[in-house]
DNA sequence: CGATATTTGATATAGTCTATAACAATTATC
DNA sequence: GATAATTGTTATAGACTATATCAAATATCG
């Protein structure tokens, strides 16, 4: 046995059934998952699978998506931008962000106004009950979310690990 | 300012055009991340986002993505499987598997053989020229891609990235 | 044995996310 | 004032994901 044991359940969490085979007929062995362990762009992919459907469990109740929140934030940390600073910030495209602003602004989570310096642009904002959304979202996410990657993890580490990500996600 | 390096700029990578604003008209402040920064999905994805696309530009010679990498290694390391097996353990849906295993064999990096034990299924193995390719592709991830992440961020801080990681894709 | 259920690979299909081209309205540039 | 650039938008295409269904083969169990 090379492989850590990290390496060879980090796999599969349907595969997770009570029943393991306890030792009788050898069954099919897990795979090996050899050079794979090592490759940091799979256990980032795997890793932000589990975290995205996390998010979206603990935020069901109010029925948002990670781009949907992470939307309603940067528009309450700055008002008064239009449709393309916003998209550009979060590496959205212009077109798609489009139908993104519909289910919001449908939803009533936020406005587009036309900008009386340029007519060509949407001025961005929340709403009021987008503002109260937003704030009960923070919530859910501080105390089931991110506190259960804490618990998982430990402060320092999390600290950390947001750290390295940040630095490959801006410096690479 | 209260915000930090990394999270004003670990944004658009398509913003990095030579010339900022050196001092004159104050022009379109960057936005403020705030939360953003904390959360650590978003951070994830971004991250993740870089990886594979420096993944992609690394290995391109070899016209192999980080899926197709990834299923030429598992078939390296666990011959004799079948569709169901190998898709399970990438986590790929067996009806999305076969489009991906029809592409790799078209280009004879591996072949789909009738089992002897039970007909309905298929055993997997790589080609020659699919271990061939394989083997290139191991050198260039290794000596281009990981060794960019290594020289970023240190060796010692990479296998605790990858840790943390692979705690979170089978954990969590 | 034989009827029923399960598994395997496959097809069809739908939904989401991403990416590019093009357009009208508006503004910037020279 | 003519030309170029920008903004929001539509249309569209591709990639990836997800579910239902099917025929062939196998397993299960009376």
């Amino acid at each position: 046995m090379t492989v850590s044991k990290a390496a060879t359940d980090a796999v599969k969490p349907s595969r997770s059934n009570g029943k393991e085979p306890v030792d009788g007929a050898a069954e099919n062995a897990a795979l090996q998952m050899g050079e794979l362990s090592d490759l940091l762009g799979y256990s980032l992919k795997r890793a932000q699978l589990k975290v995205f459907e996390d998010f979206l469990r603990c935020v069901a109740p109010l029925q948002l998506t990670p781009a949907q929140f992470s939307v309603l934030l940067l528009l309450d940390k700055n008002p008064g931008r239009n449709q393309t600073e916003i998209a550009n910030t979060l590496g959205i495209l212009r077109p798609n962000f489009v139908a993104m602003l519909d289910a919001l602004e449908s939803r009533d989570l936020c406005t587009r106004v036309r900008s009386t310096n340029d007519r060509r642009s949407h001025i961005l904002m929340l709403t009021d009950k987008g503002r109260a959304v937003l704030a009960r979202a923070k919530k859910l996410v501080a105390s089931k979310h991110e506190a259960r990657l804490n618990e998982l993890l430990g402060p320092a580490n999390r600290v950390a690990l947001l750290d390295m990500l940040s630095k490959i996600a801006g410096e690479f």
